[in-house]
DNA sequence: TGCTTTTTGGTACTTTAGTATGAGTCCCAA
DNA sequence: TTGGGACTCATACTAAAGTACCAAAAAGCA
């Protein structure tokens, strides 16, 4: 945040320089100001690049995002979807029941419904569409 | 590849235009000099960003690799790997037996070599593994 | 050619996973 | 207040998955 405000301070900053040069320039007739008006053109235009660039660098990680439309559709409730991720990270039935405090019959229901759903034979199956279908992010 | 063209050369238009403008502009004493400098500023900024955005879409799908490296170091053979590959696809033991024409025998061998490998206490386990490491690309 | 690793396969078990079915609780909307 | 959905849990099985141990071809390598 704080380095967005000094780029941007910078570029007010470069454009206040640019007005005076340019009028100056234009004054002394030096150069065109066709030249001044293409040169920050030019240059603004890498500004934006740039600073296009620093801001996506910390979007990107942020990029294997979750369809939540799709869960919905395929009438994925709340609980399934949380025994959906814990699957996807390697637990087993009883590993799931742990960490969310129910007993392990009622996570094998979840996933019993949750393979009717995605349409899969098994758990890893069941890991392959979910990543597929983009609503979980492995 | 065309759009890219397209956009440039729609970008070279606009830039004679304004000159065209800014030029008549300044002589009729309409506008300020300053404000069509600022104006070519910040429109060339968003062009710069616009750009940007559309390249670096382009260059995302390419990401992900596989670590050949780290597959020699774990010790895993090319056998099993293609096991590992099948299995993170959701493929029971029976069906990799099928598709590598082995028996189902052969491949509990294997799997059970790769979850030692890559100390994994199962199947699903050993996808998020792998996944992690680089060593797959689901 | 001898040695090692890989690949293959089997038997015998134990452990997870997954199915089918039924049922109780809670909450929310009609 | 009643019916439906979500969540919970249980029993009883069947089906995969995984372990342990052994062993013999096949492929690679020195």
């Amino acid at each position: 945040m704080k380095k967005t405000i000094l780029v941007f301070s910078a570029l007010i900053v470069a454009l206040l320089l640019l007005f005076k040069l340019s009028e100056y320039s234009y004054l002394s007739g030096d150069i065109s100001i066709e030249l001044v008006i293409g040169g920050i053109a030019v240059i603004f235009f890498f500004v934006g690049i740039y600073i296009n660039q620093k801001t996506l660098h910390r979007e990107k990680p942020i990029h294997p995002r979750i369809d939540h439309k799709k869960i919905e559709k395929l009438g994925i409730s709340k609980r399934e979807y949380e025994v959906l991720e814990l699957i996807s990270k390697g637990l087993s039935n009883k590993e799931i029941a742990d960490t969310l405090f129910v007993s392990e019959s009622t996570i094998k229901t979840h996933v019993s419904n949750l393979l009717v759903k995605l349409d899969a034979k098994r758990r890893t199956h069941a890991i392959q569409k979910a990543k597929k279908l983009q609503i979980i992010s492995i």
